[in-house]
DNA sequence: CTGAAAGCGCTTACAG
DNA sequence: CTGAAAGCGCTTACAG
């Protein structure tokens, strides 16, 4: 590789001292116009490049956010990991990704190795409901925002900034369509129960059970990660292990919601004349013809860009202790897989 | 934000010089048994993490490689993205993902700002034909690989690693497929045509039509660009403004794939009844029931991985000047948009 | 305006 | 083995 000119060449040819140069190009006073725009047009005809590294070592500022993803190749993460990259680019800032596959271990092990690699700034999208990683970065200042889940630890409470979707009023509101639709028995395909995203929403659910007096079988609530293959599996064991079936699937997200959709096309059954399905998140396949899944609509993208946003601006003015929390609606997005077209509401 | 602990404030407390502190936490010699020991034990109870600017700085390694795609929302960049994420990790470097949407500008730009980070090496998913950013590179020996695409200048040859999925044979085998089951007039849905993936597609193709001596209709190839909007768009185009329609379709990704079905369904038309619809990538979506698209699968993932892979091993030993060209295999998965199950082959 | 000097946190010859 | 010194590429007081 070859040897990258730096400001003591540009030094050298302009006759000026490393301090000119420096004043200079970064658009200083502290030098006379002549020699700024000597310096100037010198780096321009030699092709120089800050060091961005020496940079980062003098300011400890790095122009750089670590993103943590529990799972890149989820299309909602991706959805999310666009906006964030967008904001940040806008903003100059690069980003560092850093997909945990679900593993908490690799989630603590990657705040670590992104604050030692000196980003400015962490996204964290993976926290659960007692994380012991933010705890530190609280204590330390560390500046970090939390995407899409919040821990559910009371003694955490205003210490953090995050932005997330009211996945309560989701589970809700999933829920209610299905009851007037005329459905009594509803199995909810959880996402993470260790997480704010999967727990609010069952909880939302639970609370629409109640008001509509519903009853409410345990049997019927399962953990599936928001992993596709699980969710799959866990209506098959419904179908297979149950006299009394469900009428209806919520799923805690779109991707496991086509895992059920899976199992209940290979059971013979028709969606929705048969089995009414709700997924959550509105990603791109659930509009697709045949698939025309109802769900609760997410703005992902604009999460990510506003969570970002707010980690920049902690960032910049690290000062100010104001914190931000912000809850986007969640909105039922009616589509074909609950029969609402075919015969309205029934209650 | 806390003042982080430095190895000078090790050495204080342990009563050495800074050298023996370097020495010892990178488990070099030139350190006694017992003060290896002594700063050792210091560093963990204090906390340290070194600080990889100041490393880099020195060492000119950053431990981080760029990756340039064009827009990570599309599931064949996310799939792509995981594979290179894993293999990084797995190395320890850290990736940063620069995403153009689509932008040659960007891309350029991107290409500029990762270099001034001090990236080890950039993994470039995004070249086109006459690309001009990677005569740069090769010029000033800056470790890249390209991942799925090459740049198709005769001038550049043997210059650059690159692995890539055979394309042409990918075109030529959709075509193969389309033509044994009695499809005469198949439309071309092509991805961007100045690149690799998407040209050698539609060479592919043409040399079958060619082989099996079907009529080559030019109207029948537009350049979609990889973007669904535009292919549902192309269909509707086709079917409104040709008197003689196609039979068939074969698109250049399954993203666009999902765009034409939406067209085709949509003008009341049964897949594979009235129309045969070929993909490629094989991508999550294009397995589920009722989708059920044929394509030709990629293995995009291992792509990533190994893309990663030679280009750590170049960052690695640079003295090593062995180039590395690597076309991964192109098959056929036959699902039912085209009719196979339900009538074979005809010829 | 101008430049010599010190320093960011680390490593690498080098002399003892 | 041991530590003082120089230096990675840059910026920031500071004295002239």
């Amino acid at each position: 590789m070859l040897q990258k000119p730096t400001i003591k060449d540009i030094a050298r040819l302009a006759k000026v001292s490393s301090t000119a140069v420096s004043m200079a190009l970064n658009d200083r006073s502290g030098v006379s116009e002549k020699n700024r725009e000597k310096i100037k047009k010198i780096a321009k005809d030699i092709g120089y490049q800050p060091n961005y590294i020496a940079k980062a070592l003098i300011s400890r500022r790095s122009q750089s956010i670590g993103l943590i993803v529990n799972y890149i190749a989820d299309p909602f993460y991706t959805e999310l990991a666009s906006g964030v990259e967008k904001k940040a680019n806008e903003k100059g800032y690069t980003v560092v990704l850093c997909n945990t596959n679900r593993s908490r271990a690799a989630e603590k092990s990657f705040i670590d190795v992104l604050r030692a690699r000196g980003v400015d700034g962490i996204i964290l999208a993976t926290v659960e409901k007692d994380d012991v990683c933010i705890q530190s970065l609280i204590e330390e200042h560390f500046p970090f925002v939390l995407i899409n889940r919040i821990p559910m630890n009371p003694s955490f409470t205003n210490k953090f900034d995050f932005v997330v979707q009211d996945n309560f009023s989701a589970g809700y509101k999933a829920v209610e369509h299905l009851y007037r639709l005329g459905h009594d028995r509803i199995a909810l395909i959880a996402g993470n129960l260790k997480s704010s995203t999967g727990l609010l929403k069952v909880e939302g659910s639970r609370k629409a059970m109640s008001d509509f007096r519903l009853d409410f079988d345990p049997q019927l609530v399962v953990d599936c990660g928001y992993i596709r293959s699980k969710a799959l599996e866990a209506a098959k064991q419904i179908f297979v292990g149950m006299k009394k079936r469900p009428t209806a699937f919520f799923c805690g997200d779109d991707n496991m919601a086509l895992g059920v959709r899976e199992t209940i096309l290979g059971e013979g059954l028709k969606i929705p004349q048969d089995i009414a399905l709700v997924g959550c998140d509105n990603i791109d396949t659930a509009s697709l013809k045949g698939i025309d899944l109802t769900t609760i609509s997410h703005k992902t993208r604009v999460m990510g860009e506003i969570g970002t946003g707010i980690l920049i601006d902690k960032i910049e003015r690290t000062t100010h202790e104001m914190v931000s929390k912000i809850v986007l609606e969640a909105n039922l997005v009616i589509r074909e897989s609950c029969g609402y077209y075919l015969k309205g509401y029934a209650r």
